[in-house]
DNA sequence: CTAGGGTTAG
C-alpha cells in the first residue's frame, strides 16, 4: 500500500498534462488518499507540484481536495493556502466555503467577509447553508454587529432560516456582540433545538452576565429532554465561577458525576476555575492533583488562584515545578500581582523573567508589565520594554499601543505618548480612549475634546470608557459647557447609556466650577440611584467651595453606601479644618478612632535609575534620610526668605502648637520625595513623583516655588491627575 | 467531500 512514508517519487505521473479533463479514476483516488495522509508542508507541496504537472490541479473537484488540506491542516499556512486558491481557475462552492472557513478561525476574520464578497462578484454560486456558519462565525469574531445582521438578512432571503446550524451560529454571533435579546429571539424560534442551540444560548447568557437566565435554560433543557453534555457543563460552571456560588458549583460537580458526563480537560479546567473564583483553592488543589492530563490553562489557573489570595510563594512554587515553563504562566503571575495592587512585585517577577534564558517574553508579558509601570510611574522599565518591542520588531497591536500610551501618560511623558499615538496605523476605541485619558490627566482638556472629535472622523465609535475619559478632561480643565453638551449627547447621538461614572464626572464638572445648585439638581434628577462616587464628587466640590452644610449631607449619603469609606470622613474633616471648625475636626477624629477607621497613609514614590523609592509622611527609613532632611531644611529656609507662609488649614489633625503644625506639613511624603529627587537626580532631568492620594494644597504651593527657586521641572502625579511644575507655575493652573 | 457551542491570561 502506498503511504507517505514511501517517497513521493512513486506518485503516478502518466496523466497527459495536455488534457484538462481528468477523470476520477483510480489514480486520482490515490492522490486524494495521499493528500489525506500528509503530515507536513513539504509533502503537501510535492503533491501540489505533481497535480500541476499532471493537470489534475485544473479539475475543480481535485483542486478543492488539495486546497482543503492547504487551508485547514495544522501544518499548512493560510498564506500558502491563499496562493493555491488564487491559482485555481474556477474554484467550486466547496472551495470558496473552505477559504471562508479558514479565515474565520484565523487572526484576520475580516478576510472571510472579503472573500465572501469576492465570491458573490466573481463566482456563479450563491452562498449555501455551509457558507453561513463560517461567515457568521467570522462576524462574531469581529464583533461587528452590522455585518452579522446583514448576513442574517441574507439567510432569511435565501430561505436558509430554518437550518439549525445556521441559526445556532447566529445565536453565538448575537451573544458575542452583546445583543442577548436578539440571540434569545433566534433561540426561541428554532423549531428543533439541538444541544448546541441550548449550549450557545447558555454560554451567551453567561458571557453577558445573565447567570440566572443561563441556569434557567439549563433546567429548561431537562424539561425538554435534551441531555446536557460537556460543553453545557462548562457553561454552567463558568456561571458558578462568576457568581462565586461555591455551593452550587459543588452541586454541579455531583450532577456531572451522576449523569455520567465525562470530565475532559476543558471541563476539569472550568471546574478548577470555578473553585478558584469561589475562593476554594483547597478544592481546586485536590482536583488538580487528581487530573491525569493538565495543560497550560490548568497550571495558570492554579497559579492565578494562589496569587490572588496573596499566597505568592505557593504560586511561585507551582511555577517552579511546572513541566514546561511557558510564558503564559509567568504572565499570569505578573498580571495577578498587577491587578492586586502589587505592581512592585509584578516588576520583580518581570526582572526574574528577564534573567531566565529559556522563556521568551511575549506581548502579554509586556502588556501586564507596562500596566505595573504605569501604576508605579516606573518609566525606566517602561522604556526598556518599549525598546525591546522595537528590537524584537514586535508588531504594535492595539493592545500594546494602548499599554504604551497609558504607561507614558501615567509616567508623565505625554509627548512620547502622543508620538506613539500619531505613529501607529491601527487605532481602535481603546487606543483613542487611552490617548484622551492621557491628555485629560495632563490638563489638556481642549486637546482631549479635539481628539474625541477626530475619533468620530476616523469612524471609531466611542464607548463608555471614552466618555468617562473625555468628561474627565472637561472636569480637570473646567470646561463646563463642553461637558454638559457631551453628556447630553451620549445616549441620543452615540447610543452610550450614561453609567454611574459619567454621572459622577458631571457632578464633578458642575461642582468644581462652583455650580453647586445645578449639581444638586442634577443628582436629584438622575434616573439611577446616585452611587458613592457621585456623592464623593459633590463632597470634593464642597471642599473647594467651602460649603460645610452640603458637605455634611453628601458625606452622610456616601457613608450610607460605603460605611467603610474613610476617605469621605477625611475629606469632611478637611473641610472643617479649612473653614476653621476645629471642634468638628476633633469630633470627627474621635469618631474615626472609635470605629477603627484610619486615614490611608499618604505615600509618594520616585524612580531613580530604575529603582522605586517610597516615602511615607515623616519617614526616616530611607538610607539617605539624613541628607534628605537637611535638604528639606534648606528648602524651608529658602522658601521662607522668599516670603512664603505655610497655609496650615491643609492639616487634617488638630495640632495645638503652631510650629508643630508647620512641621507636620513639612514632613508630607511628597516633600520628602522632592527633596530626595533634588539630591539624587541629574539637574537636567525632571523629578517624577507619584502620590497615592491627592496632593495637598500646601505641597502644591511649595512644589511651584521649588520649581522656580531650584529651576527644576517637577512632575507630580496624584490620585487624579498630573501636575507639571515649572518656573513657579503648575499646568493645572491651580484648578484641581 | 464541508457546519454550529466550551476553560486561563488581556
Amino acid at each position: 500500500m502506498e503511504t507517505l512514508s514511501t517517497p513521493l517519487v512513486s506518485l503516478p505521473s502518466q496523466t497527459n498534462p495536455e488534457s484538462r479533463t481528468v477523470k476520477n479514476d483510480g489514480r486520482n483516488r490515490l492522490v486524494f488518499s495521499l493528500i489525506d495522509q500528509c503530515t507536513n508542508r513539504r509533502q503537501l507541496k510535492q503533491i501540489h507540484a505533481h497535480m500541476l504537472r499532471t493537470g489534475l490541479f485544473f479539475d475543480a473537484y481535485s483542486a478543492s481536495k488539495l486546497f482543503t488540506a492547504c487551508a485547514l491542516s495544522s501544518f499548512s499556512s493560510l498564506e500558502y493556502a491563499r496562493k493555491v486558491f488564487d491559482e485555481i481557475p474556477e474554484p467550486n462552492l466547496y472551495t470558496w466555503n473552505t477559504l471562508i472557513r479558514a479565515y474565520s478561525w484565523s487572526p484576520k476574520p475580516i478576510e472571510s467577509v472579503e472573500i465572501f464578497l469576492r465570491m458573490l462578484c466573481e463566482s456563479p454560486y450563491f452562498p449555501n447553508k455551509f457558507t453561513f456558519p463560517f461567515l457568521i462565525k467570522a462576524a462574531a469574531e469581529l464583533s461587528r454587529s452590522r455585518v452579522g445582521q446583514v448576513f442574517h438578512g441574507m439567510v432569511v432571503k435565501l430561505s436558509l432560516g430554518d437550518d439549525v446550524f445556521v441559526l445556532n451560529s447566529l445565536i453565538h454571533f448575537y451573544a458575542s456582540c452583546g445583543d442577548l435579546d436578539f440571540a434569545y429571539q433566534v433561540f426561541v424560534r428554532i423549531g428543533e433545538k439541538d444541544v448546541v442551540s441550548w449550549n450557545s444560548m447558555i454560554s451567551g447568557f453567561v458571557q453577558g452576565g445573565c447567570f440566572d437566565k443561563a441556569l434557567e435554560l439549563f433546567r429548561g433543557m431537562e424539561a425538554e429532554n435534551v441531555k446536557p453534555n460537556v460543553v453545557t457543563m462548562v457553561g454552567v460552571l463558568s456561571a458558578c465561577a462568576k457568581m462565586k456560588d461555591l455551593e452550587f458549583g459543588r452541586w454541579v460537580r455531583s450532577y456531572i458525576e451522576q449523569n455520567g458526563i465525562k470530565m475532559d480537560l476543558t471541563l476539569s479546567n472550568a471546574m478548577l476555575d470555578m473553585y478558584v473564583k469561589c475562593g476554594s483553592v483547597e478544592d481546586a488543589k485536590i482536583l488538580f492533583d487528581r487530573m491525569e492530563e493538565k495543560d497550560i490553562v490548568s497550571w495558570t489557573t492554579m497559579i492565578d488562584g494562589y496569587a490572588k489570595l496573596g499566597e505568592y510563594d505557593v504560586a511561585k512554587s507551582f511555577l517552579d515545578v511546572m513541566p514546561t515553563q511557558e510564558i503564559a504562566t509567568w504572565n499570569a503571575l505578573i498580571s495577578a500581582y498587577d491587578q492586586n495592587g502589587k505592581p512592585q512585585e509584578a516588576l520583580a517577577i518581570f526582572h526574574e523573567l528577564q534573567l531566565s534564558e529559556n522563556v521568551n517574553l511575549d506581548e502579554l508579558t509586556f502588556v501586564s508589565t507596562l500596566s505595573s509601570c504605569a501604576q508605579l510611574g516606573a518609566m525606566d522599565v517602561g522604556e526598556w520594554i518599549h525598546e525591546n518591542i522595537k528590537k524584537q520588531r514586535m508588531k504594535l497591536n492595539c493592545h500594546l499601543t494602548t499599554s504604551l500610551i497609558d504607561m507614558y501618560s501615567k509616567c508623565g511623558n505625554l509627548e512620547k505618548a502622543l508620538e506613539i499615538f500619531n505613529s501607529v496605523e491601527r487605532r481602535d476605541v481603546f487606543v483613542w480612549s487611552a490617548m484622551i485619558a492621557g491628555l485629560a490627566m495632563h490638563g489638556r482638556g481642549r486637546a482631549a475634546i479635539d481628539l474625541f472629535f477626530r475619533m468620530q472622523e476616523a469612524k471609531v465609535k466611542p464607548n463608555a470608557v471614552t466618555f468617562t475619559n473625555v468628561l474627565c478632561a472637561c472636569s480637570h480643565t473646567g470646561l463646563v459647557e463642553e461637558g454638559r453638551m457631551l453628556f447630553n449627547q451620549m445616549e441620543p447621538v452615540y447610543g452610550v447609556v450614561p453609567g454611574a461614572k459619567h454621572y459622577a464626572c458631571m457632578v464633578d464638572i458642575l461642582g468644581r466650577a462652583g455650580l453647586m445648585e445645578e449639581a444638586v439638581e442634577f443628582i436629584e434628577k438622575m434616573p439611577i440611584t446616585p452611587s458613592a462616587s457621585v456623592w464623593g464628587a459633590l463632597l470634593g466640590a464642597c471642599k473647594i467651595h467651602e460649603n460645610v452644610e452640603l458637605a455634611e449631607q453628601a458625606c452622610s449619603r456616601l457613608l450610607e453606601l460605603e460605611p467603610e469609606n474613610h476617605g469621605a470622613l477625611v475629606l469632611l474633616s478637611n473641610i472643617y479644618a479649612k473653614t476653621g471648625k476645629w471642634d468638628n475636626v476633633s469630633e470627627l477624629r474621635k469618631r474615626m478612632r472609635v470605629s477603627g477607621l484610619q486615614k490611608e497613609p499618604g505615600c509618594s514614590s520616585i524612580e531613580v535609575n530604575g529603582t522605586t523609592h517610597k516615602f511615607l509622611a515623616g519617614d526616616n527609613s530611607h538610607p539617605l534620610s539624613k541628607e534628605i532632611y537637611s535638604k528639606l531644611d534648606e528648602i524651608v529656609a529658602k522658601l521662607k526668605s522668599s516670603g512664603y507662609v505655610t497655609n496650615k488649614s491643609h492639616l487634617l489633625q488638630l495640632i495645638d502648637e503652631e510650629n508643630m503644625k508647620e512641621q507636620a506639613l513639612n514632613l508630607h511624603s511628597e516633600k520628602l520625595a522632592i527633596a530626595f529627587g533634588l539630591i539624587s537626580t541629574n539637574p537636567s532631568q525632571p523629578i517624577r513623583i507619584v502620590k497615592n492620594l491627592r496632593v495637598c494644597g500646601d505641597c502644591h504651593s511649595v512644589a511651584k516655588l521649588i520649581s522656580k527657586l531650584y529651576d527644576r521641572e517637577i512632575l507630580l502625579r496624584d490620585r487624579y491627575r498630573f501636575h507639571h511644575f515649572s518656573g513657579g507655575y503648575c499646568s493645572c493652573m491651580d484648578y484641581w
